[in-house]
DNA sequence: GCCGTTTTCGGCCCGACTGTTTTCAGTCG
C-alpha cells in the first residue's frame, strides 16, 4: 500500500468524523496525520514493519493500532464501519459553495435528507429554509451550487486527463497493427477543461486495434465497438472513442477531429473557393483525392502556414496563416527559470535544497522560492523572523549550487485595501515580489479592481498571481475588471501571472491574447508545493500557446540577469 | 485524535465574511 493511499483512507475518516459532528481536534488530529504521511519520504509500510510509525509527529497509539491494521491486512474495520453509516450523497454535499460539514450534517439528520436530488426538491419547495440556521439565502445559494455542479458534470480538468490519455495512447502505439495513433480534439488544443477524449489512430486491421482498446485497463465499460469507431467510458469518469481510419486518410482525420468546429468551417469554407473539398477523408478535387501524408500538407495545399493545434479556435489564425505570420509559438524548452515555488517553510512538501535539485535537474537556469506571506496563516504563512531564517538558508543552499540560482522570493498576500504583507524594509530586500489576493475573493467589482490596481501600483510588487483566484471546475473567477487591471499592469510595467497549476490556468488563454495585446509581460509559474507540480508547467505551456504567447512575451525565458535588470534587482 | 506535562487532563490554529441572528455559528482560505 502506497502513503498515498494511506494517507487518502485517513483523511477520509477525517471528512466522515466531521460530518458525523465529531470533536473538531479529533478531525484535525486524522488530517494532520493523513499530511504526515502523505509527506513522508519513507514508505509507510517499512516504518510499521521497523515499529518507528510512532516517531512520526502527530502519530499516537491510536493511529499506530488503525494504520498498522490497514497495511498488514488491507482493511480497517473502524474506517469500514464507518463508512457503511454515511450516505454517499453526503460527500457530494461537501461540493456545494457555502455547504460544509455541519449543514450537510443537519439536512440528514432533521430532514433525512441523503442525496443531492433530494435536498434540490427541499430548497425548491422551501422546506430547507425552515431548518434552523438556514434561511432564504442559504436556500438559494443552494440551488445555485447545484446547477453550477450540473453545468460541470462530466467534464474534467486537461491536468486530470492528459496523463490518461498519452497512457492510452502509449498502448495503442506499442501494438504492430497501429501504423499512426494520437490524441485530438480539445485535449490537443490544450482546453483547460474537457469532456471526452478523442484518440485517432491508422491500421489495417482496425479489430485488433478494437480489441486491445476496450481492454484497457483505464477503460471501465464498452459503450460501443465496431471496426471504424469504438467508444468507452474511462474508470476517470469520462467518454473517450477511438477512431481507426486507413493511413492515407490520418492526416485529414487528425485535422478534422482536432478541431475546433469553428476553425474546420472556415478551413473548409476557404477549401472551397480553391475548388477543394476537406472532410475527414481526406482532401478532394472533385472525385479526385489529393494525397496528403500530415496537418502540415494539408494547410500548405489551401496556401497556409502550418497552424499549431492551440490556435486553431477561428479567433484570427487562418488569417495570420494566409499571411504567413503565425507567430513561434512559446515552447517548454524556451523556459529558463521557475518562479513561483513553495517549500516545507509554508506550506510545500520540500526543502529549498530538493526543491533546487529538481528544478536543476529540470534543466532551468535558476529559481525563485515564493513562500505564503505572514497573514497566510493556515499555509504557515512567514513572519519577518522566519522569512529571514530562510534567506539564510537560502543563501547557504546557494553555495552547492555551479551555474544555479536560487532568488529569494515571496507570495505576498494582498490585502483588502491592495497592501502588501511586510514592512517595506523588508520587500525591498527581496529578489522577487509575486503578490496575491487570497482572502476576501467575493467583494464588489469595482472595489476588487482597485485593490488590484493599488497592488500593482506598489513599486515592490513585481508579479500579480493568479489573478482571478479562480479554481476550474470548483470555484468561478472573482469579479473584477480585467481590462483596467491589464492596463494598470502596462502603465506600472507589471507582469500578470499565468499560473500553471491544472486547477487554475488562471490567467486564462484569453486574457493571455488580452494582455499581449497591451504589451504586459507575463510569467509561467508551476505554484508547484511539491517535486510533481514542478511537471505542471506544460500545461501552463498550452495555455500560453493557446493564448499565441511567444518566449518574448515570458519573463522566465530571460536568463537570469536580464530577469534581475527588468524587475530591478 | 495527539501532546506534554504544572503526570492523567486540558489545550490544540487564526481572521474575515456571510447569513442568520440579535450576539453568533458555520464556512473558507
Amino acid at each position: 500500500m502506497t502513503n498515498v493511499e494511506i494517507s487518502k483512507v485517513l483523511e477520509e475518516i477525517g471528512t466522515m468524523l466531521e460530518l458525523k459532528g465529531e470533536n473538531p481536534f479529533k478531525v484535525r488530529a486524522y488530517e494532520r496525520a493523513a499530511r504526515e504521511l502523505e509527506t513522508q519520504n519513507e514508505s509507510v509500510e517499512d516504518l510499521v514493519a521497523d515499529g518507528r510509525l510512532e516517531e512520526l509527529p502527530g502519530i499516537g497509539k491510536a493511529l499506530v493500532e488503525k494504520i498498522t491494521e490497514l497495511v498488514t491486512t488491507g482493511r480497517l474495520k473502524y474506517y469500514e464501519d464507518l463508512r457503511a453509516t454515511i450516505p454517499e450523497g453526503l460527500f457530494e454535499m461537501l461540493h456545494i459553495p457555502g455547504f460544509g460539514p455541519k449543514k450537510v450534517n443537519a439536512v440528514f439528520s432533521k430532514m433525512g435528507i441523503s442525496s443531492l436530488e433530494e435536498l434540490e426538491g427541499a430548497a425548491k419547495e422551501g422546506r430547507l429554509s425552515s431548518l434552523e440556521g438556514f434561511g432564504k439565502k442559504t436556500e438559494a445559494k443552494v440551488l445555485e451550487g447545484l446547477e453550477s455542479m450540473k453545468q460541470r458534470v462530466g467534464l474534467r480538468r486537461l491536468g486530470e486527463v492528459l496523463p490518461v490519455a498519452e497512457e492510452i495512447v502509449a498502448a495503442l502505439a506499442r501494438c504492430a497493427a497501429v501504423n499512426r495513433v494520437c490524441y485530438a480534439g480539445s485535449l490537443r488544443r490544450m482546453k483547460e477543461v474537457v469532456k471526452d477524449i478523442d484518440i485517432l489512430a491508422s491500421s489495417d486491421e482496425p479489430e485488433t486495434v478494437m480489441d486491445l482498446f476496450v481492454g484497457l485497463p483505464v477503460v471501465s465499460q464498452v459503450v460501443a465497438k465496431g471496426s471504424t469507431k469504438s467508444s468507452v467510458l474511462l474508470n476517470l469518469g469520462i467518454a473517450c472513442d477511438l477512431r481507426v481510419v486507413p493511413e492515407e486518410s490520418f492526416a485529414a482525420a487528425m485535422q478534422y477531429f482536432t478541431g475546433s468546429k469553428d476553425h474546420n468551417v472556415h478551413l473548409r469554407g476557404l477549401a472551397k473557393d480553391l475548388g477543394y473539398k476537406v472532410n475527414e477523408y481526406g482532401v478532394f478535387r472533385g472525385e479526385e483525392r489529393i494525397p496528403c501524408a500530415t496537418e502540415e500538407e494539408i494547410y500548405e495545399l489551401l496556401g497556409l502556414q502550418y497552424i499549431p493545434p492551440e490556435m486553431r479556435e477561428d479567433t484570427g489564425e487562418i488569417h495570420l496563416a494566409a499571411a504567413g505570420t503565425i507567430p513561434r509559438l512559446i515552447e517548454a524548452t524556451d523556459l529558463v527559470g521557475m518562479l513561483h515555488c513553495h517549500t516545507r517553510w509554508s506550506d510545500g512538501r520540500n526543502s529549498v535544497e530538493e526543491l533546487a535539485r529538481a528544478v536543476q535537474e529540470r534543466g532551468y537556469q535558476y529559481l525563485a522560492i515564493c513562500d505564503h506571506s505572514q497573514s497566510s496563516y493556515i499555509a504557515n504563512g512567514l513572519t519577518v523572523e522566519r522569512l529571514q531564517q530562510q534567506w539564510k538558508e537560502i543563501d547557504d543552499v546557494n553555495r552547492n549550487f555551479r551555474g544555479f540560482h536560487i532568488l529569494k522570493g515571496i507570495e505576498s498576500d494582498i490585502r483588502s485595501d491592495g497592501s502588501l504583507d511586510y514592512p517595506e524594509e523588508i520587500l525591498e530586500q527581496l529578489d522577487l515580489v509575486v503578490g496575491s489576493v487570497h482572502q476576501s475573493l467575493n467583494m464588489p467589482a469595482e472595489q476588487m479592481t482597485s485593490r488590484l490596481v493599488t497592488a500593482l501600483s506598489n513599486p515592490h510588487l513585481h508579479i500579480l498571481g493568479h489573478p482571478t483566484m479562480r479554481l476550474l471546475l470548483e470555484r468561478e473567477p472573482s469579479a473584477f475588471d480585467m481590462e483596467a487591471v491589464i492596463e494598470a499592469a502596462a502603465l506600472y510595467g507589471k507582469i500578470l501571472e499565468l499560473n500553471a497549476n491544472y486547477y487554475r490556468l488562471d490567467l486564462n488563454w484569453l486574457h493571455c491574447k488580452l494582455a499581449k495585446s497591451r504589451g504586459v509581460k507575463m510569467a509561467i509559474n508551476t505554484d508547484a508545493h511539491d517535486l510533481e507540480g514542478l511537471d505542471h508547467i506544460r500545461y501552463g505551456i498550452g495555455t500560453a500557446r493557446r493564448g499565441w504567447l511567444t518566449k518574448e512575451d515570458v519573463v522566465n525565458c530571460l536568463g537570469l540577469d536580464d530577469l534581475r535588470a527588468l524587475v530591478g534587482r
